[in-house]
DNA sequence: GCAAAAGTGTTACTAGTACACCCATGC
DNA sequence: GCATGGGTGTACTAGTAACACTTTTGC
């Protein structure tokens, strides 16, 4: 490819915004930011990417390592290249959509460094540099994901109950949808069964625990 | 963000998978490369990012400039980051997938130091570096895309006839649709409005000539 | 026994599918 | 007048939407 001048050289990150639910809350992993500008303000769990790496790579190890989950599931959804986001230089920024089931980040934190918390996708803290608009961005890329059943498998926990993956897709999809309906629709589906187990956590009646099969048809949900 | 390592700047670049639609075939466009490696062979069209430029911004303005296109709309897909897709050093490509409506190129390549040509997506030529994985990726998009409203106008001539329009769909999402209940729905979905024209090119009976009303709602089609 | 949340079944309506015949043009 | 491709209507089926009462638990 031959020579090319310094100002076709750019620095690289790789972002993540990463999901995970608990009882029916969306939540999404955020890290407190130690350095100026926008210091004490939460950022995106981020990584510069070298050249000896792909982007998908250098945020997974990140994820994996850190935070120490056990799976992660990532996908690519858009690049930042404003030249003008940073004051003084041009930064690409790689984002990616993830979500991870097991969601006990207390006992990783204290091994590390930093700060990193999950946070409700409704009360969202003050969010540093332009990564706002990446949330704004990936949630709405969410939305649409959740209207197949591709990604449903990764994103929901293992055992779950009807009334939570509802409220799951209330919050994202913006809408009410009648329990009954709700019910017949993503039993009829095919793609989950009956663990035979109750979630007892609950107040009121115990709702039945279901279990994704394992392997499910792509289809369309909404 | 104060100094970091070389390894971390990234040559950038901006390619685009750019459809248009002739008599129901798609096709998309392609630059014979003149360099080696792949001398002869076909590419994408691309550009290299500038410190100054958003990558949307690079290959819109080449797709304009190069090619004189009144309208592109495009957007973003995914990148492509494998350090080793090129033998002597990294290069980040951004990906676009676009859509053009006045397809007439000749007028403009002859102008152009370069061969540029509308290639049927079920007849590539060979394709240079790894941009063909970029193309099936891209195509897959294209899919997805066309399963809600939200970009047909962009990817529709003004005026269109159905069986013009299904044969699209057919091709894109390899399979048949019954003629007469490709019409109730689109024409049920309130998106198209008669334009009181006909399409007299074809063989048999002329068919009627529809074109996309002014703000169209975003609506699921299949 | 009362509040809280979950489970269940029926009916009406809407959207999708399957299918056969007639119509306008070019040669 | 015949081949080519385009336009139209009807009956059936499946999916979606609306709706009220009963069940299980904790306090």
């Amino acid at each position: 490819m031959g020579t090319v001048a310094k100002e076709y050289y750019h620095l690289v990150e790789a972002t993540a915004c990463l999901y995970t639910t608990q009882h029916g809350h969306v939540k999404v992993l955020l890290v407190k930011n130690e350095e100026e500008p926008y210091k004490g303000y939460w950022v995106l769990p981020r990584k510069y990417v070298n050249d000896s790496q792909t982007c998908y790579q250098t945020i997974y190890e990140t994820l994996v390592c850190q935070f120490h989950f056990n799976h992660v599931y990532l996908e690519e959804t858009f690049s930042n290249s404003n030249p003008k986001r940073l004051p003084d230089e041009s930064l690409i920024s790689i984002n990616y959509l993830g979500f991870v089931n097991d969601y006990e980040l207390e006992k990783h934190t204290e091994e590390l460094n930093m700060e990193a918390k999950w946070f409700d996708i409704q009360e969202l803290p003050k969010i540093g540099y332009d990564y706002q608009d990446t949330l704004d961005m990936t949630k709405q890329r969410l939305k649409e994901k959740l209207l197949s059943s591709e990604i449903l498998k990764q994103f929901f926990p293992s055992d779950f109950t009807l009334p939570e993956i509802q409220k799951v897709y209330e919050s994202i999809l913006d809408k009410k949808f009648d329990r009954r309906n709700f019910r017949k629709k993503f039993i009829s589906l095919g793609l989950i069964e009956d663990t035979n187990d109750y979630d007892i956590k609950g107040t009121g009646r115990p709702a039945k625990l279901y279990r994704f099969k394992e392997n499910i048809e792509i289809k369309k949900l909404f």
